[in-house]
DNA sequence: CGGATCTTTGATCACAGTCAAAAAGCGTGG
DNA sequence: CCACGCTTTTTGACTGTGATCAAAGATCCG
């Protein structure tokens, strides 16, 4: 079987609008990689030469601080890019820990072949660049919510996020990854996050184990977004108010 | 005299490796806008349809909660720009305000003549793209930084910022915007700033009003980079390791 | 000089971090 | 299938930091 009849690639943002005879030569070109729950993908300080395209499953970037606290950067879904960074700013070492967040799949391209790529392939760099430009203002947005929101409006936030990222159902869903790693991505203690979730009962969400429930999204959307300042401009938001 | 020979249009980033004949195109086509400090430049909500690049001076961009509290987004130096967001995704209204932290002078674009530019000149595509992913690794060091280092650590690192910026000689510069302002865009209130900044003489740094004196680079660097996830990478950091 | 804004100082409060321990969940092997 | 040990999560008590409210000093500018 093909990888281009294994994997879904019109999923890929990264080969959005990539007429099929370019995007089957740079399926043709990766490299497929599984990766099991918690197994490393990459450490920082390594040297970097390969660029990753997660295909299925999460990654988890991290890093830490000098004192050996844990800090998470991102966390990597289907369509997300890893190594980027240092492929465009031509550094030699990888920049933060990648671990699994979840049984993964992905499509590994040495760096260089990859810039050649980008060099030839102007749609393909736009979509990059999107991409990039996506995560910015997305980091532009927790850091603006780091000073707004309290931490049970974080999480809830977190929630409906994740509800539009993978098209669950608010009503009954399970949590992706574990609650650890959730907590540590939105910069808080697993103590802060166990604490926090207990008060969003009061605004109807149950969370018993991973499964969570959302009793009314609209009451918890007001309840997160009523001190946010991205408001009407919020993506997220937008997707709850008219629903697809 | 000419806008080319007034301004030092190499100092613009987005400009860069653009030969001299489009250059001057470019220049051509803007118009100059000057800012008194405090004016506004546009609104949040007003209908967008100009682009522009901060020649001199620094813009603050901010925007409220629904509770009135007011955020900073950034504040633009020269060489950024002022509604590129808005004019690649396609926005019809600005998403933050926009005023002058000081006296500015500003390079306007109308957004659809940059977007026809932009089309046709891929070193400014290119430029403008760099410029936004660097925007965008900095929002996610500052959310880093939001979780790792406490008030008079991020105080000390936005000064190290200033001078790598401006070119400050650390033992003696002035703060380009106000306290308030800057406290705003750390995240934090004028009195935690206060309170902090006489934290920061234990490492010898002074602020008496506007003008500030870092005794020594060094402690003040080791001080603020003890709790730092970002370390090696951080370029203010190298910057100081080994001065140009 | 006087009114405005900006900054500092003081007192108090609330929230999240820390440390410690209990509880729940998970996987392994008997 | 249960028992065991391990990890993750939760709960509890306490602490530290920064936000808040209020008021006093500075500073700026007309």
């Amino acid at each position: 079987m093909s990888i281009s009849t294994t994997y879904p690639t019109d999923k890929l943002s990264l080969f959005f609008d990539i007429p099929a005879t370019d995007r089957t030569r740079l399926l043709a070109g990766a490299k497929i990689r599984y990766l099991k729950k918690n197994e490393h993908l990459f450490h920082h300080g390594d040297p970097c030469s390969t660029f990753f395209i997660v295909a299925e499953g999460a990654v988890h970037l991290h890093r830490q601080t000098p004192e050996g606290r844990d800090i998470t950067l991102h966390i990597a879904i289907i369509g997300d890019t890893l190594g980027e960074e240092e492929m465009l700013a031509n550094k030699v070492l990888y920049q933060a820990d990648a671990v699994a967040a979840e049984n993964c799949t992905l499509l590994e391209y040495p760096t260089e072949w990859m810039r050649q790529q980008l060099q030839t392939n102007h749609t393909l760099a736009l979509n990059l660049l999107t991409a990039i430009s996506k995560r910015g203002s997305r980091a532009l947005m927790d850091r603006e919510q780091m000073v707004t929101l309290k931490t049970p409006q974080r999480i809830g936030c977190f929630l409906m996020q994740l509800c539009s990222m993978y098209q669950f159902d608010p009503k009954k869903f399970t949590l992706p990854y574990s609650k650890s790693t959730i907590a540590s991505k939105l910069g808080m203690e697993p103590e802060s996050f166990s604490r926090a979730l207990s008060k969003l009962k009061e605004v109807g969400v149950t969370v018993e184990g991973m499964h969570v429930c959302i009793h009314d999204l609209n009451v918890l959307n007001q309840y997160v977004c009523a001190t946010c300042s991205i408001s009407e401009d919020c993506e997220n938001c937008s997707n709850i108010k008219r629903p697809a």
